[in-house]
DNA sequence: ACCATTTCTTAATCTACATCAAGTGCCCCG
DNA sequence: CGGGGCACTTGATGTAGATTAAGAAATGGT
Protein backbone atom coordinates (compact mmCIF):
# COMPACT_ATOMS: atom_id res chain seq x y z
CA UNK A 1 0.00 0.00 0.00
CA UNK A 2 1.48 3.50 -1.50
CA UNK A 3 1.02 4.97 2.14
CA UNK A 4 2.81 2.57 3.83
CA UNK A 5 5.75 3.26 1.65
CA UNK A 6 6.02 6.66 2.09
CA UNK A 7 5.71 7.06 5.76
CA UNK A 8 8.43 4.30 5.95
CA UNK A 9 10.87 6.53 3.94
CA UNK A 10 9.98 9.35 6.22
CA UNK A 11 10.78 6.93 9.06
CA UNK A 12 14.60 6.64 7.86
CA UNK A 13 15.22 9.81 9.38
CA UNK A 14 12.16 11.03 11.42
CA UNK A 15 9.57 9.60 13.59
CA UNK A 16 6.06 10.75 13.32
CA UNK A 17 2.64 10.83 15.97
CA UNK A 18 -0.28 9.16 14.47
CA UNK A 19 -2.07 12.68 14.32
CA UNK A 20 1.19 14.25 12.21
CA UNK A 21 1.02 10.80 9.87
CA UNK A 22 -2.85 12.00 9.02
CA UNK A 23 -1.95 15.71 8.52
CA UNK A 24 0.90 14.53 6.11
CA UNK A 25 -1.13 12.19 4.39
CA UNK A 26 -3.83 14.64 3.54
CA UNK A 27 -1.36 16.83 1.76
CA UNK A 28 -0.80 14.02 -0.57
CA UNK A 29 -2.30 13.62 -4.17
CA UNK A 30 -1.54 10.26 -6.25
CA UNK A 31 -1.54 10.36 -9.52
CA UNK A 32 -0.85 7.42 -12.18
CA UNK A 33 1.25 7.82 -15.40
CA UNK A 34 1.57 6.08 -18.53
CA UNK A 35 4.19 4.74 -19.76
CA UNK A 36 5.91 7.99 -21.62
CA UNK A 37 3.52 10.11 -20.14
CA UNK A 38 5.20 13.47 -18.55
CA UNK A 39 4.83 14.36 -14.88
CA UNK A 40 6.77 18.14 -15.83
CA UNK A 41 8.01 18.91 -19.05
CA UNK A 42 10.56 22.03 -20.26
CA UNK A 43 9.60 25.62 -19.41
CA UNK A 44 6.84 24.40 -16.61
CA UNK A 45 6.93 25.67 -13.13
CA UNK A 46 7.57 22.44 -10.78
CA UNK A 47 5.28 23.01 -7.94
CA UNK A 48 4.97 19.80 -6.70
CA UNK A 49 7.90 16.77 -5.23
CA UNK A 50 7.06 13.58 -5.98
CA UNK A 51 7.42 10.31 -4.36
CA UNK A 52 7.37 7.58 -6.48
CA UNK A 53 5.42 4.52 -5.26
CA UNK A 54 5.93 2.01 -8.59
CA UNK A 55 7.31 2.04 -11.73
CA UNK A 56 9.95 4.28 -12.31
CA UNK A 57 10.27 8.16 -13.93
CA UNK A 58 13.53 9.64 -15.08
CA UNK A 59 14.67 13.67 -15.29
CA UNK A 60 16.60 14.95 -17.88
CA UNK A 61 17.47 18.14 -19.58
CA UNK A 62 18.08 18.46 -23.48
CA UNK A 63 20.87 20.88 -24.87
CA UNK A 64 20.54 23.31 -27.70
CA UNK A 65 21.97 19.95 -30.16
CA UNK A 66 18.80 17.99 -29.04
CA UNK A 67 21.01 15.83 -27.11
CA UNK A 68 18.72 14.60 -24.08
CA UNK A 69 20.86 14.12 -20.54
CA UNK A 70 19.80 11.79 -18.09
CA UNK A 71 20.10 13.61 -14.72
CA UNK A 72 18.25 10.96 -12.57
CA UNK A 73 16.26 7.84 -11.92
CA UNK A 74 13.38 7.80 -9.65
CA UNK A 75 12.29 4.10 -9.30
CA UNK A 76 9.97 3.04 -6.53
CA UNK A 77 10.72 4.96 -3.23
CA UNK A 78 12.21 7.68 -4.36
CA UNK A 79 11.80 11.43 -4.59
CA UNK A 80 12.27 13.56 -7.55
CA UNK A 81 11.66 17.07 -8.45
CA UNK A 82 13.17 20.05 -10.83
CA UNK A 83 14.91 21.22 -8.09
CA UNK A 84 15.49 24.64 -9.83
CA UNK A 85 12.39 25.49 -10.43
CA UNK A 86 10.93 24.23 -7.43
CA UNK A 87 12.77 26.73 -5.23
CA UNK A 88 13.17 29.44 -7.53
CA UNK A 89 9.20 28.81 -9.05
CA UNK A 90 10.79 29.95 -12.65
CA UNK A 91 9.90 27.55 -16.10
CA UNK A 92 12.35 24.92 -15.73
CA UNK A 93 14.82 22.97 -17.18
CA UNK A 94 13.97 19.43 -16.86
CA UNK A 95 11.60 16.67 -18.25
CA UNK A 96 10.48 14.11 -15.84
CA UNK A 97 9.06 11.29 -18.17
CA UNK A 98 7.59 7.92 -17.13
CA UNK A 99 9.62 5.13 -17.82
CA UNK A 100 6.89 2.76 -17.39
CA UNK A 101 3.44 2.94 -15.40
CA UNK A 102 4.19 4.98 -12.89
CA UNK A 103 2.32 5.83 -9.65
CA UNK A 104 3.36 8.91 -7.33
CA UNK A 105 2.45 10.93 -4.45
CA UNK A 106 2.32 14.65 -5.26
CA UNK A 107 3.52 16.94 -2.33
CA UNK A 108 2.98 20.54 -3.42
CA UNK A 109 5.49 23.28 -2.71
CA UNK A 110 2.68 24.94 -0.77
CA UNK A 111 1.69 21.86 1.31
CA UNK A 112 5.52 20.98 1.62
CA UNK A 113 6.01 24.51 3.30
CA UNK A 114 2.62 24.29 5.59
CA UNK A 115 4.21 21.25 7.00
CA UNK A 116 7.79 23.07 7.34
CA UNK A 117 5.33 25.37 9.68
CA UNK A 118 3.10 23.33 11.05
CA UNK A 119 5.64 19.79 11.68
CA UNK A 120 9.35 21.51 12.32
CA UNK A 121 10.21 17.44 12.27
CA UNK A 122 9.94 17.93 8.01
CA UNK A 123 12.18 20.68 7.85
CA UNK A 124 14.63 18.53 9.12
CA UNK A 125 13.62 15.30 7.04
CA UNK A 126 14.23 17.48 3.88
CA UNK A 127 17.07 19.15 5.03
CA UNK A 128 18.62 15.50 5.42
CA UNK A 129 17.19 14.65 1.93
CA UNK A 130 18.81 17.40 0.51
CA UNK A 131 22.31 16.81 1.96
CA UNK A 132 22.21 13.41 0.99
CA UNK A 133 21.14 14.77 -3.03
CA UNK A 134 23.58 17.35 -2.66
CA UNK A 135 26.34 14.72 -1.58
CA UNK A 136 24.89 12.41 -4.41
CA UNK A 137 25.42 15.19 -6.84
CA UNK A 138 28.94 15.98 -5.83
CA UNK A 139 30.08 12.33 -6.50
CA UNK A 140 28.47 12.82 -10.11
CA UNK A 141 30.59 15.73 -10.67
CA UNK A 142 33.58 14.17 -9.38
CA UNK A 143 32.94 10.77 -11.57
CA UNK A 144 32.54 12.82 -14.55
CA UNK A 145 35.61 15.17 -13.67
CA UNK A 146 37.82 12.06 -13.12
CA UNK A 147 36.91 8.77 -14.11
CA UNK A 148 36.77 7.65 -17.67
CA UNK A 149 33.24 6.23 -19.16
CA UNK A 150 33.91 3.22 -18.35
CA UNK A 151 34.69 3.21 -14.60
CA UNK A 152 31.66 5.71 -14.63
CA UNK A 153 29.52 2.56 -16.03
CA UNK A 154 31.31 0.30 -13.46
CA UNK A 155 30.28 2.20 -10.68
CA UNK A 156 26.84 2.81 -12.01
CA UNK A 157 26.45 -1.17 -12.28
CA UNK A 158 27.50 -1.42 -8.39
CA UNK A 159 25.44 1.57 -7.50
CA UNK A 160 22.33 0.54 -9.02
CA UNK A 161 22.17 -3.48 -9.83
CA UNK A 162 18.83 -3.47 -9.57
CA UNK A 163 18.33 -0.85 -12.58
CA UNK A 164 20.85 -2.19 -14.67
CA UNK A 165 19.15 -5.05 -16.05
CA UNK A 166 15.58 -2.92 -16.20
CA UNK A 167 16.04 0.14 -18.29
CA UNK A 168 16.91 0.85 -21.71
CA UNK A 169 20.49 0.88 -22.46
CA UNK A 170 20.29 4.32 -24.08
CA UNK A 171 18.88 5.39 -20.90
CA UNK A 172 22.25 4.31 -18.85
CA UNK A 173 24.44 5.78 -21.46
CA UNK A 174 22.66 9.02 -21.33
CA UNK A 175 22.91 9.20 -17.19
CA UNK A 176 26.88 7.99 -17.51
CA UNK A 177 27.54 10.58 -20.51
CA UNK A 178 28.38 8.72 -23.58
CA UNK A 179 26.24 7.63 -26.73
CA UNK A 180 24.15 4.64 -26.86
CA UNK A 181 27.02 3.43 -29.77
CA UNK A 182 30.01 3.91 -27.22
CA UNK A 183 28.02 2.29 -24.46
CA UNK A 184 27.49 -0.65 -26.31
CA UNK A 185 30.76 -1.04 -27.20
CA UNK A 186 32.16 -0.67 -23.39
CA UNK A 187 29.54 -3.46 -23.16
CA UNK A 188 30.67 -5.43 -25.48
CA UNK A 189 33.67 -5.20 -24.27
CA UNK A 190 35.46 -3.83 -27.84
CA UNK A 191 36.73 -0.82 -25.90
CA UNK A 192 40.70 -1.46 -25.81
CA UNK A 193 42.30 -1.74 -23.02
CA UNK A 194 46.00 -0.84 -22.37
CA UNK B 1 34.21 43.46 11.54
CA UNK B 2 33.70 39.48 10.89
CA UNK B 3 30.71 38.89 12.64
CA UNK B 4 28.79 41.29 10.99
CA UNK B 5 29.60 39.61 7.50
CA UNK B 6 28.30 36.25 8.91
CA UNK B 7 25.30 37.57 10.87
CA UNK B 8 24.61 39.31 7.47
CA UNK B 9 24.93 36.78 6.02
CA UNK B 10 21.80 34.47 8.12
CA UNK B 11 19.87 37.32 7.61
CA UNK B 12 19.47 36.92 4.26
CA UNK B 13 17.13 34.05 4.99
CA UNK B 14 16.01 34.41 8.56
CA UNK B 15 15.55 36.69 11.02
CA UNK B 16 17.50 36.38 14.50
CA UNK B 17 16.86 38.46 17.75
CA UNK B 18 20.00 39.46 19.53
CA UNK B 19 20.17 36.82 22.22
CA UNK B 20 19.76 34.18 19.26
CA UNK B 21 22.97 36.22 17.36
CA UNK B 22 24.82 35.80 20.81
CA UNK B 23 24.21 32.36 21.04
CA UNK B 24 25.23 31.42 17.92
CA UNK B 25 28.42 33.73 17.52
CA UNK B 26 29.27 32.22 20.79
CA UNK B 27 29.13 28.89 18.45
CA UNK B 28 31.97 30.13 16.29
CA UNK B 29 35.13 29.47 16.38
CA UNK B 30 37.85 31.95 14.16
CA UNK B 31 41.22 30.84 12.42
CA UNK B 32 43.46 32.19 10.38
CA UNK B 33 45.16 30.51 7.44
CA UNK B 34 48.37 31.42 5.63
CA UNK B 35 48.38 30.72 1.88
CA UNK B 36 48.72 27.45 0.80
CA UNK B 37 47.71 26.26 4.27
CA UNK B 38 45.08 23.33 4.74
CA UNK B 39 41.57 23.67 6.39
CA UNK B 40 41.17 19.96 5.77
CA UNK B 41 43.14 17.39 3.76
CA UNK B 42 42.10 14.36 2.07
CA UNK B 43 41.16 11.78 4.12
CA UNK B 44 40.79 13.84 7.48
CA UNK B 45 37.45 13.89 8.44
CA UNK B 46 35.36 17.18 8.61
CA UNK B 47 34.61 18.28 11.78
CA UNK B 48 33.32 21.67 10.66
CA UNK B 49 31.30 24.06 8.43
CA UNK B 50 34.01 27.13 7.27
CA UNK B 51 32.06 30.52 6.94
CA UNK B 52 35.12 32.75 4.75
CA UNK B 53 35.51 36.68 6.16
CA UNK B 54 38.18 37.26 4.05
CA UNK B 55 40.52 35.31 2.18
CA UNK B 56 39.70 32.86 -0.43
CA UNK B 57 39.57 28.57 -0.48
CA UNK B 58 38.97 26.00 -2.65
CA UNK B 59 37.52 22.84 -1.95
CA UNK B 60 39.22 20.18 -4.64
CA UNK B 61 39.84 16.10 -5.03
CA UNK B 62 43.03 14.12 -6.32
CA UNK B 63 42.44 11.95 -8.91
CA UNK B 64 44.18 8.47 -9.31
CA UNK B 65 46.44 9.83 -11.66
CA UNK B 66 47.47 12.81 -9.28
CA UNK B 67 45.12 15.79 -11.25
CA UNK B 68 43.65 18.33 -8.81
CA UNK B 69 39.32 18.91 -9.62
CA UNK B 70 38.99 22.21 -7.81
CA UNK B 71 35.14 21.46 -6.45
CA UNK B 72 34.52 24.86 -5.12
CA UNK B 73 36.05 28.35 -4.55
CA UNK B 74 34.98 30.10 -1.48
CA UNK B 75 35.75 33.51 -1.12
CA UNK B 76 34.48 35.87 2.14
CA UNK B 77 31.04 35.51 2.50
CA UNK B 78 30.68 32.28 1.68
CA UNK B 79 30.92 28.68 3.25
CA UNK B 80 32.57 25.77 2.62
CA UNK B 81 32.77 22.27 4.03
CA UNK B 82 33.54 18.29 2.94
CA UNK B 83 29.88 17.77 2.98
CA UNK B 84 30.32 14.09 2.35
CA UNK B 85 32.57 14.00 5.24
CA UNK B 86 30.28 16.64 7.48
CA UNK B 87 27.55 14.68 6.55
CA UNK B 88 28.85 10.57 7.34
CA UNK B 89 31.67 11.51 9.50
CA UNK B 90 34.10 9.06 7.54
CA UNK B 91 37.08 10.09 6.10
CA UNK B 92 36.85 12.78 3.45
CA UNK B 93 38.05 13.05 -0.33
CA UNK B 94 38.88 16.65 -0.53
CA UNK B 95 41.03 18.93 0.08
CA UNK B 96 40.55 22.37 1.40
CA UNK B 97 43.16 24.90 0.89
CA UNK B 98 43.81 28.95 1.46
CA UNK B 99 44.60 30.67 -1.90
CA UNK B 100 45.68 33.47 -0.15
CA UNK B 101 45.88 34.39 3.60
CA UNK B 102 42.19 33.73 4.72
CA UNK B 103 40.31 33.97 7.90
CA UNK B 104 37.32 31.83 8.99
CA UNK B 105 34.51 31.23 11.13
CA UNK B 106 34.40 27.04 12.05
CA UNK B 107 30.91 25.87 13.14
CA UNK B 108 31.51 22.28 14.63
CA UNK B 109 29.04 19.73 13.29
CA UNK B 110 28.14 19.38 17.05
CA UNK B 111 27.54 22.76 17.50
CA UNK B 112 25.70 23.48 14.26
CA UNK B 113 23.35 20.69 15.36
CA UNK B 114 22.92 22.16 19.02
CA UNK B 115 21.88 25.11 16.92
CA UNK B 116 19.15 22.97 14.84
CA UNK B 117 17.80 22.04 18.29
CA UNK B 118 17.90 25.33 20.00
CA UNK B 119 16.79 27.48 17.54
CA UNK B 120 14.90 25.95 14.92
CA UNK B 121 15.45 28.98 12.02
CA UNK B 122 19.26 27.56 11.81
CA UNK B 123 17.52 24.22 10.27
CA UNK B 124 15.50 26.11 7.97
CA UNK B 125 18.76 28.54 6.89
CA UNK B 126 21.15 25.60 6.31
CA UNK B 127 17.93 23.59 4.40
CA UNK B 128 18.07 26.60 2.27
CA UNK B 129 21.93 26.74 1.87
CA UNK B 130 21.68 23.01 1.19
CA UNK B 131 19.42 23.77 -1.50
CA UNK B 132 21.12 26.50 -3.19
CA UNK B 133 24.03 24.23 -3.14
CA UNK B 134 22.33 21.52 -4.38
CA UNK B 135 20.51 23.25 -7.80
CA UNK B 136 24.54 24.58 -8.30
CA UNK B 137 26.12 21.51 -8.35
CA UNK B 138 23.14 20.04 -10.47
CA UNK B 139 23.41 22.75 -13.05
CA UNK B 140 27.53 21.91 -13.32
CA UNK B 141 26.95 18.57 -14.07
CA UNK B 142 24.31 19.78 -16.30
CA UNK B 143 27.01 22.27 -17.96
CA UNK B 144 29.73 19.53 -18.13
CA UNK B 145 27.42 17.01 -19.72
CA UNK B 146 26.20 19.26 -22.66
CA UNK B 147 28.85 22.57 -22.95
CA UNK B 148 32.27 22.60 -24.55
CA UNK B 149 35.27 23.64 -22.48
CA UNK B 150 34.50 27.08 -23.88
CA UNK B 151 30.97 27.57 -23.37
CA UNK B 152 31.89 26.90 -19.76
CA UNK B 153 34.41 29.08 -19.86
CA UNK B 154 32.24 31.75 -20.55
CA UNK B 155 29.28 30.73 -17.51
CA UNK B 156 32.16 31.00 -15.22
CA UNK B 157 32.89 34.37 -16.29
CA UNK B 158 29.55 36.11 -16.00
CA UNK B 159 28.81 33.84 -13.14
CA UNK B 160 31.88 35.02 -10.81
CA UNK B 161 33.25 37.79 -12.22
CA UNK B 162 34.95 38.77 -9.12
CA UNK B 163 36.83 35.95 -9.10
CA UNK B 164 38.45 35.28 -12.84
CA UNK B 165 41.06 38.46 -12.66
CA UNK B 166 41.85 37.35 -8.97
CA UNK B 167 42.57 33.65 -9.52
CA UNK B 168 45.35 31.69 -10.39
CA UNK B 169 44.08 30.70 -14.16
CA UNK B 170 45.29 26.92 -13.71
CA UNK B 171 42.86 26.64 -10.89
CA UNK B 172 39.99 28.21 -13.36
CA UNK B 173 40.92 25.95 -15.72
CA UNK B 174 40.66 23.03 -13.04
CA UNK B 175 37.52 24.43 -12.28
CA UNK B 176 35.75 24.19 -15.72
CA UNK B 177 37.75 20.99 -16.11
CA UNK B 178 40.36 21.66 -18.69
CA UNK B 179 44.22 21.54 -18.38
CA UNK B 180 46.12 24.54 -17.91
CA UNK B 181 47.39 24.57 -21.62
CA UNK B 182 44.42 24.19 -23.72
CA UNK B 183 42.67 26.99 -20.65
CA UNK B 184 45.66 29.15 -21.91
CA UNK B 185 44.29 28.91 -25.71
CA UNK B 186 40.83 29.35 -25.22
CA UNK B 187 41.79 32.58 -23.25
CA UNK B 188 44.12 33.56 -26.04
CA UNK B 189 41.41 32.68 -28.29
CA UNK B 190 43.26 30.39 -30.27
CA UNK B 191 40.93 27.36 -30.55
CA UNK B 192 39.90 27.02 -33.66
CA UNK B 193 35.92 28.35 -34.25
CA UNK B 194 33.52 27.05 -37.28
C1' DA C 1 66.67 43.34 -5.18
C1' DC C 2 67.25 38.62 -6.50
C1' DC C 3 66.83 33.95 -7.35
C1' DA C 4 63.81 29.97 -7.25
C1' DT C 5 59.69 28.45 -8.00
C1' DT C 6 55.50 28.65 -9.97
C1' DT C 7 52.53 30.18 -13.71
C1' DC C 8 51.59 30.93 -18.38
C1' DT C 9 52.21 30.29 -23.40
C1' DT C 10 52.88 27.87 -27.80
C1' DA C 11 53.55 23.87 -30.68
C1' DA C 12 53.44 18.84 -32.11
C1' DT C 13 51.31 14.76 -31.38
C1' DC C 14 47.91 11.56 -29.38
C1' DT C 15 43.41 9.48 -27.68
C1' DA C 16 38.81 8.81 -25.76
C1' DC C 17 34.87 9.39 -27.32
C1' DA C 18 31.52 11.36 -30.97
C1' DT C 19 29.48 11.16 -35.41
C1' DC C 20 27.87 9.08 -39.44
C1' DA C 21 26.33 5.15 -41.73
C1' DA C 22 24.26 0.48 -42.29
C1' DG C 23 22.41 -3.45 -40.83
C1' DT C 24 19.96 -6.72 -37.44
C1' DG C 25 16.64 -8.05 -34.25
C1' DC C 26 12.52 -7.33 -31.71
C1' DC C 27 8.54 -5.62 -29.67
C1' DC C 28 4.40 -3.34 -29.65
C1' DC C 29 0.08 -1.93 -31.77
C1' DG C 30 -3.24 -2.11 -35.19
C1' DC D 1 0.10 -11.88 -37.42
C1' DG D 2 2.45 -8.50 -39.91
C1' DG D 3 5.13 -4.42 -40.34
C1' DG D 4 7.02 -0.11 -38.75
C1' DG D 5 9.51 1.87 -35.67
C1' DC D 6 12.72 1.58 -31.88
C1' DA D 7 16.79 -0.44 -29.49
C1' DC D 8 21.03 -2.34 -30.21
C1' DT D 9 25.38 -3.52 -32.77
C1' DT D 10 29.46 -2.82 -35.61
C1' DG D 11 32.65 -0.30 -38.58
C1' DA D 12 34.98 3.88 -40.59
C1' DT D 13 36.14 8.33 -39.79
C1' DG D 14 36.27 12.91 -37.21
C1' DT D 15 37.42 16.02 -33.28
C1' DA D 16 37.70 18.32 -28.62
C1' DG D 17 40.71 18.37 -25.56
C1' DA D 18 44.93 15.72 -23.30
C1' DT D 19 49.72 14.98 -23.13
C1' DT D 20 54.43 16.10 -23.65
C1' DA D 21 57.92 19.29 -24.04
C1' DA D 22 60.04 23.67 -23.89
C1' DG D 23 60.72 28.38 -23.20
C1' DA D 24 59.07 32.99 -21.32
C1' DA D 25 57.02 35.67 -17.79
C1' DA D 26 55.52 36.56 -13.39
C1' DT D 27 55.70 36.13 -8.46
C1' DG D 28 56.90 35.70 -3.73
C1' DG D 29 60.09 34.57 0.00
C1' DT D 30 64.42 35.88 2.09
Amino acid sequence: MPLNLILNNLEKHIHLTREEQDIFTAYLQPKKLKRKQFLLTYGEVCKYSAFVTSGCLRGYTVDKSGIEHVLSFAPSDWWIADMYSLISQKPGIQNIEALEDTEVLLLSKSNQEKLYQEIPKFEHFFRILTENSLVASQQRLIDSLSLTAEERYNNFCKRYPTLIDHLPQKQIASYIGVTPEFFSRMRGGMVRKR
